[in-house]
DNA sequence: CATGAATGAGGGTTCATTCAT
DNA sequence: GATGAATGAACCCTCATTCAT
């Protein structure tokens, strides 16, 4: 064990972190091409050339293609969803805080970055890549809408909510966000539409149909 | 003479409807095959297999993989927008009808049918389709959207609504419809939930929202 | 067989010239394409439509598409071989005018004509049709250069011509034809030459060359 | 830092040279195949085995089948036209001397090998390359017809030829070598000429035409 | 570790030939 | 006989993966 470290460390030209950040290159690059051409479309030579490196290199980091889609997209998910759980619960603002915050968030770290395009990429390969959907069905949906659910139980329990309807669909209220999400990609090009204004205004509706007292 | 006029002028060999049909069964099965494997991956051996005809055969209806999918898209859209177009806007009837009715008829006449996966497919694809998404938009988006907001205005006109928000961004309104549509294609199978409820439970929030006397 | 007979009689809609004139109809179509394309490249789709008949009815005169180039080549050759034989070799004229005859016969009736196409696409698929090759040696080569030997040698004979260099190797005498040929079919459109002026000059030269008294 | 600019800046993995000789590997196999079957009906498969390569390999050599074919018969064209250019018009030899001497390099330099092949085959191809046909008129023909011109031209400057029928129309000089490259080709097998005497019997008449005082 | 030349299975497309009408 | 829809073998080209250097 020590011989073999020792023979490992004789020219550790590569540490363990430059290693990761080659991969890291690699991953930024694949999803460029993968974004740009989808999976099935998307050459390893474009890869390997957007990331500076030979194709070779890329199974020194990753077993195949399948393995570097999926590399890909697992590290692109679950990261913002953990700090949504940590923010958003706070006990101390109202259920409709909660709700913009979450909103807000969505705005500014999903739809406005490249996670947007992960999650795009996710969608439009996901029935070919069924273990991949559960993943995602498991590290995003499920904590997303176990989050979206406790801020309607809270409301409803301290009086804010009249009714229960997100806390049983609670899809219903991030729905707006994945047609979003999907304009975004699709038509906003030839027919732009204010996502943000579209947003605010699926909130404005929320409260209303939910809030005791609309403020 | 006159016989052998008929000779050639006798019925095609194969009449027009027969080779409708022939083609339908073609688009039938590329529906399966592009469904299951994503236009990439999808082998026209496979649909020729499933189709029950020779891989050449395709090809005397169809010019290429691309124009057998494009082909298979547009079949499918448009015809129940018309449908639509042509029953929703009833007068007599309340918005909140009308909704109900066209809400009615995506569960029946898209959701629970192939127009489903048509749809789903379409969205998959439509990045490396550019043209047929400006098709999928100009043919069913923009007709789509023009009945809900017409349907919204006519509510707020005879003061059925409070509000004017379904006018504005009518994509509001079909939002839950699309994640019906996603859900059910990808995490239904290990996360059912009960589409049908979630409408309603849908239509039954925005009514609460822009009702002004609600029932 | 009376019998036979007679069921075929009862509807003599084609009789065997009318089958001629479609078998005709069908070689010029050929041809037409062939000329066009090259054996490999041609389809028989083009010269069924061409022809006007459709692509099953190609089998009905010929079993297959190399038989049909075979037939095409066979009935464009040796007709005009069997012209010269009975003309040029008149003994009542001078070996010179009989040369200028076989020449002007070259000008008129094959380069100037359809032939030198047939010729032309003979030569270039002769390689790949090597019976073929043996067929237009038998047929053409060796009659040509047979009425050839026999007008250099009648020149020697009657002290007209002071060598046998052509009766020993006639080649030389038409191999200007040849170059001919093929600068029409590949160079004429873009560095023409006076093909009639050349073959003129040839004659001149090889007179010079021949005569005991050049004229 | 420098063994590392070393593996960085390492020679090629394959230099240049060897590219270049596995190019010229392919490009003699597409030779064989291309005469034996002509372009449409050669095989990239054939090609490959032939080479010893997998199929794939030919595409790092060159992008398609007729670019295959275009640069076998460029590589074949042009270089002996020059080493002619360089020797034949010596002005201290008589021009008979140096159509002989030409006539020596066609024989040895072309009609004796692997080029005489590949002029069959772009003949016989020409058509369905036009722009091929153009580089070989312009790299081949116009500089061979201009070279002729050149020893007919002093030859009669110089008193030695009598009349310039030869600077006016070169390809008489060289048509019999036509007539070999095809005899060869296409008969000699069943009935074979002396090409050599052939050719020469073509001089000996062309200096009794030409020359003032035949020797 | 890194490279990139080489591999070869795979798939879209063509078209000569067949055959039911 | 005549038709033309159907067939399916064949072939060019691509690209994920391997491996000698």
């Amino acid at each position: 064990m020590t011989a073999r470290r020792q023979a490992k460390r004789r020219a550790p030209a590569r540490s363990e972190s430059e290693r990761q950040a080659k991969l890291q290159t690699i991953l930024d690059a694949a999803l460029d091409i993968f974004l740009e051409k989808g999976f099935a479309d998307a050459r390893l030579d474009d890869v390997a050339a957007r990331a500076g490196v030979a194709k070779g290199t890329l199974y020194l980091y990753v077993p195949s293609k399948q393995a570097l889609f999926e590399a890909l997209v697992r590290s692109g998910i679950g990261g913002p969803v953990g700090a949504i759980e940590q923010k958003v619960p706070d006990p101390d603002i109202s259920a409709e805080d909660q709700l913009r915050a979450l909103f807000l968030f969505l705005r500014t770290e999903i739809l406005g970055t490249r996670r947007r395009d992960i999650v795009r990429l996710l969608l439009m390969e996901a029935s070919r890549f069924p273990e991949l959907a559960e993943v995602y069905h498991r590290e995003v949906i499920v904590r997303g809408l176990r989050i979206l659910r406790g801020i309607a139980e809270r409301g409803v329990a301290r009086g804010e909510f009249r009714s229960d309807e997100i806390a049983r669909f609670p899809q219903l209220a991030i729905a707006p966000a994945l047609v979003a999400l999907l304009w975004t990609s699709l038509f906003q090009r030839f027919d732009p539409v204010d996502i943000e204004a579209m947003l605010e205004t699926h909130l404005t509706l929320l409260m209303k149909a939910l809030k005791r007292h609309p403020s």
